[in-house]
This record gives C-alpha cells, sequence and structure tokens, in this order.
DNA sequence: TGTTAATAGTTGTTTTTGTAACTAACAACC
DNA sequence: GGTTGTTAGTTACAAAAACAACTATTAACA
C-alpha cells in the first residue's frame, strides 16, 4: 500500500480486524446473550474468573485491558445475579476478592464448552500454518501501541 | 485446544481479535477524532465515498455491513458540516446519491494519509509473510458465518 | 386500478459505553 | 499524628449504539 490510488479500506488493517473481529464473535455473543443475558464485559469477566480462578477487579483489569468502570459494573451485575461473591480482604479493605459461585462456574463450564466448539470450528476453516500464524501475530497487535 | 483445562482466553479467537482490533484502531481513532470531531462510523462512510465515488446509503450498507441506522445518522452529520452532498434520484425517489464536497475530498485525502502511514507502520513490525497470511485470514473470517 | 408487499431511509426509545468526578481506604513523609 | 498523594472501586452524566417502529415511495399482481 504505497499508491494512494491503490487504497482499499479492505486492506487497511484497523478495518479489516474490526470485520473479522465483529463476524467471528456475531455467534458466541448470541449464545452467551440468549442464555444468559450476559453482555460482553460481563462473560469476560466470568471467564477470567472462571480460567484464573479468585482474584480483584484490578487484576482482571490488569489482564483484559478493560476499563475499571466497566469491570465494576460487569462486576456488579454478575454478583446481583449470583453468578458470583465478593469479599473484602482485611487488611487492605480497599480490595475485594471475586470468586465464581456454584451457579457462576456452572455458567462458565457451559459457555467453556460452547467457546471451545466454537474455536475449533473457526480454526478448522483454517491450515496449521495460518492458524498458528494468525494468533501469534494477533497477540504482537494486541501488545503494539 | 482440546483439554477443557488449557483453555486460555488469549487463544481464543474472537476474543484476540477483538482485543487486536481494538488496540490496532485506537491510534488512527484519535486522529479522526481530534482533527474532524468524526465518530467511526463517519469516517467509514467518507471513505466509502472516498475510495469507491458517488453512491446511495444503501449500497454504503451492503460494502461496509453497518446497520442503516448507523449509516443514516453518519450521513445526517457529514451532511450537516458539508463533507458530502445529498441528490435524490428522479426516477426513484426513495434513493439519495452521496457525494464527497471539496471539504469532504479534503477530509478524506488528509485522513487517507494517515491510514497509510499507519498502516505502514503496522505493517512494518510483521514479516512479509506474517502480513500476507494474516490479510488473506481477516477477509476470510470476515466473510463467515 | 387497487390492494398488498417490499424497499430506502428516518426517528424515537432504550441499552451500553465513555469520561470525569467522586468516595473510601491506605501509604509516605515531614 | 496530620497533611499530601495514591490506589481500588463506584457513581453521575454525556455520548454512542442497538432495536424497533415509523414514513415515503416503488413494485407486484390479482
Amino acid at each position: 500500500m504505497t499508491e494512494k490510488d491503490d487504497f482499499d479500506l479492505q486492506n487497511f488493517l484497523p478495518y479489516l480486524l474490526n470485520q473479522a473481529a465483529e463476524e467471528s464473535s456475531l455467534a458466541f455473543q448470541q449464545v452467551y446473550k440468549d442464555r444468559y443475558g450476559m453482555l460482553r464485559t460481563e462473560w469476560r469477566v466470568l471467564f477470567h474468573l472462571g480460567i484464573y480462578g479468585r482474584m480483584t477487579a484490578k487484576e482482571i483489569g490488569t489482564r483484559s485491558k478493560m476499563h475499571k468502570t466497566k469491570i465494576s459494573r460487569a462486576v456488579a451485575r454478575l454478583g446481583e445475579r449470583r453468578f458470583l461473591t465478593r469479599q473484602q480482604d482485611i487488611k487492605d479493605r480497599r480490595l475485594e476478592y471475586l470468586e465464581l459461585t456454584h451457579l457462576g462456574r456452572t455458567a462458565y463450564h457451559d459457555l467453556l464448552t460452547v467457546a471451545q466448539t466454537y474455536d475449533n470450528r473457526l480454526s478448522a476453516s483454517l491450515s496449521p500454518d495460518e492458524n498458528k500464524v494468525l494468533r501469534q501475530v494477533l497477540r504482537k497487535l494486541a501488545k503494539m501501541g
């Protein structure tokens, strides 16, 4: 992409990434939305706790790069619906440890199965090399500024 | 990703794609926002008209897969700010042909330059093979269901 | 032609998100 | 110990997106 006139929106990386991201998450979104009435921020918090275990909102923020207000709201909603419990740290009362309840773990495992199936389906449409390169490059891009 | 316990959020394609998309569009977003007060939908419409020329809102929708209400509002705002003109089709008065004004073309060319520089910078951080595979795979993913 | 269906685009209302300002608790340091 | 600065998390308000219902116009066809 050096000539001005050659420019194609379909080759502009941020645009292309966005299209692929949107398209590829649509079907999964349908599941967590229809089955549990969750938003994207909410399944993300659920998965962070499901995968990495008990942690604070701050830690979720560091790992996911989501803004703290998003996390705060997602946690509040997941708490109301009994998907997680919140427990204040006694030493530092600003901190709250979040942990999935039985209900939360059940939802997590259910969605995990869906996610895995879904990811496998996406992977299957790509060659082994495409898969490897894609994930590797995406991780690189996700880290840049 | 076959074992349940192996699941890593950082390897789940929809999540990974979203992270990369968000990160990679941040700096560009800053430019069209700060320089022209535009939203994502607005620069997209601007680019569609800049690249492909005069067309209707419907055609933009088909090409971009954006919902018609988003397009309608983006067009309205770009019109108010004199970035484009709207001209009703005489044969079919439901249709309106959209076309960039001189002001619109100026903004388009300015942002195009930024986009190209930006895309080049992203490309430069990847190998030629990574670049090729990435774009090819993203286009494939953007088209699937 | 008259009635029904389809299409292009808009508007109104509700959800979500983004931003900034806020509270509560702790830390640092004089 | 009292001031000042930080940090974790929440809340309030403004901006944007999603969704559904709407208008105006054309197409289809009995």
